[in-house]
DNA sequence: GTCTATAGCAGGATAGAC
DNA sequence: GTCTATCCTGCTATAGAC
């Protein structure tokens, strides 16, 4: 029960504001100055709220990225459940949707996996909160639902790296989006989602049944 | 036919050790006196040979990652064209072994991939570089060798997501480590990296040719 | 070409009035 | 809690001796 709302706002607005600058740029690329002039509020406010830069970063991943990802994971769970089976490729499908449709705006997606994938190129203090919270638990999950439908030898380190390669897929597609572009020659309008969607999961289902036969030559 | 060669010498430092701190660290979190410190030079040797800051970390791509990538791209022809038959799974092998192997170590590579990385999820003035002289002409080529082999019907924009997709694994099993290793269990080990490119190849390859169905429910 | 010294400025952080 | 003024560190870039 607090009583000093508009102070709590004026946090709110920062958290909002470092999170989409630190998102677009990182860490080193921001300053304070940027962030508190964004959120319309003094140079200090940074500092009163949060000690310091740092732990405004830090805050941004306990205190928004993370609930958000637990919301995403909720997300995709209550999709599961909403279906009568749960064969491999209504799995992925509800995956491949709830990452790349999600319950959130496509701004706020992005925002989410480019964080993420700041972290995990270049992790910080904050990526313990990501790898052990998130990352640790939902492979877990994940690799638990598949177990049942994959062939009776696969060790689940393969199952894990198979996950992962989806992961990968779908991350790529996110934070890459101006070589992606580039490449296709098209914009991330909305057909095109759709199609990325379609070729993700159609190229998942078909990596995780794949051929178990090694090398070639 | 350049006479002065200790001075060339500084300025080859100056980019090594530039190309590691960036690739490590991120434009913004490297600093000149970092560099100029690594590379046993002077303070103002960064700007005497490079003019400023931004241009050394744009010749870091111009004179050191462009003719790398053109090596990796050299690597993988000459390596596909000592084969007698060029089926997509020979094709992919060598590529999961020119990007996992290369002619390059392994930290070289990691570096390449990591300056590659950044480029893509934070476009800067270098990613003109990277898009046009590296990325577009190889996906091109790419293309062009699977087309023969893949089902008549598929349009070459689905080819290019299926080459992105390969390659989006790639590129994660090589920026990612922290993560992969945190997930998996396991350290970044020979032993591990001759399973990684096991993967890479089975996945790929069912990813290539998988199943043109579209969604499920 | 190399180096020292320093200009000039932007950054994070703080003190203290309100 | 908010805000202004300011400290101080550390940065890029340059001038000028060697």
């Amino acid at each position: 029960m607090r009583s000093h709302q508009k102070s709590d706002l004026a946090r709110e607005r920062l958290l909002d504001k470092a999170e989409i600058l630190f998102a677009q740029k990182g860490y080193h690329a921001v300053t304070v100055r940027e962030i508190t002039k964004a959120a319309t509020c003094n140079l200090a406010s940074v500092n009163y709220h949060f000690g310091n830069k740092k732990n405004l970063y830090l805050d941004v991943f306990r205190v928004r990225w993370m609930p958000r990802a637990k919301g995403l994971q909720k997300f995709f769970r209550d999709s599961l459940a909403a279906k009568e089976v749960s064969a491999p490729a209504v799995i992925i499908q509800a995956l491949a949707r709830a990452f790349l449709e999600g319950p959130f705006s496509d701004e706020e997606r992005q925002r989410h996996f480019q964080l993420m994938t700041r972290e995990m190129s270049q992790p910080t203090e904050a990526f313990e909160f990501v790898a052990n919270h998130v990352m640790q638990p939902f492979y877990n999950e994940l690799a638990d639902m598949f177990e049942a439908f994959v062939p009776d030898g696969l060790p689940r380190e393969r199952l894990l790296l198979k996950i992962m390669s989806i992961f990968s897929i779908v991350l790529h597609f996110n934070f890459a989006r101006t070589a992606v572009a580039h490449v296709t020659g098209r914009e991330y309008d909305t057909s095109f989602k759709v199609q990325l969607i379609d070729h993700i999961i159609d190229f998942a289902l078909a990596g995780l049944y794949g051929s178990q036969k090694e090398t070639i030559a």
